[in-house]
DNA sequence: CCAGACTTAAGAATGATTATAGTTGTGGAG
DNA sequence: CTCCACAACTATAATCATTCTTAAGTCTGG
């Protein structure tokens, strides 16, 4: 569950590093922010930061705890779980698949193959509880997105 | 991009077959919204089944395509991708981990495996943009769940 | 010490999703 | 084929999480 002393103290550090490297303020809010989500293990949302951050910061404010969260994810100390800030999509194709999706655009495509429906996963998984199934998502950039990013480079 | 004519037949008869054995009206709507997600290898949301299913069914409410499209996922016969109905989660984790995750409360939890940190992606994927991460998602029912879900049944 | 970045507070706005209430249509019975 | 009960539909209003506004006060870093 939780995180070990040891790594905490490292994201701190790490975090401390960015913020000031990219010239942003390290205020209590943003260090207790941070903390509580480095410290757990499990994934919380927003209102959960929000309650825990609360005990040693009884004024933070829920806004603050959404734009701080968002403003470590842009300087790429935290990341969200699942698909972020997107609609639930649907999915008809019932045969085993895996995903591509474009984290700019939300493009997503599908793309099969024998060699990873044969994952064997590690033991300590099957621990956690009834496996049901089990894909692969690849994160990244589409062609589309790639080519509109650089359209002066051509070096 | 669209799936196959036959593949599309062969789902649609999967699908009254299903809704007849689960005692389930065939209505239009309900056929115009699966047909609409099962023609279409794009994964939309409920906004652009909605669109599309308009074009034939000029009065379709927004409300009855995400009924229609949760009564298909509780029965089987489309997916989420990603998470859904949930609340954005963030994650300090930074180094390379996989999830499973429950379907039924959510409880997330982190795994490691140097064995599938060396996922070898089928060349297709290469094709479809830049990759950045790979990482696999398993669902299924964490422990807790499958306790309390079986309180009586010991045979 | 000061400027400007941040935060708080309290609303109000947005956007996706869901509930309510009254109307319509499906599918089995006759 | 018609009728009826009730499932399902439409339209509208309500929720819920998240974001934005404004104004005033606070804190960080130079």
């Amino acid at each position: 569950m939780k995180t070990e002393k040891r790594e905490v103290e490292e994201r701190m550090t790490h975090f401390e590093t960015v913020l000031r490297r990219e010239g942003v303020k390290l205020t209590h809010q943003r260090m207790e922010i941070f903390r509580e989500v480095a410290r757990t293990g499990d994934h919380p949302d927003a209102e959960q930061v929000f309650q825990r951050v609360r005990k040693h910061l009884p004024t933070v404010s829920l806004d603050t705890v959404y734009r701080t969260l968002w403003l470590l994810n842009d300087l790429g100390l935290v990341t969200t779980l699942g698909s972020s800030r997107e609609r639930t999509r649907f999915d008809a194709n019932l045969s085993s698949h895996h995903h591509f999706v474009c984290e700019q655009c939300g493009f997503t495509r599908d793309f099969y193959s024998t060699e990873l429906d044969k994952i064997q996963l590690p033991d300590s998984v099957d621990s956690l509880g009834e496996i049901e199934a089990t894909h692969v998502e690849v994160r990244g950039v589409c062609r589309n997105c790639v080519e509109n990013q650089k359209p002066k480079t051509q070096s």
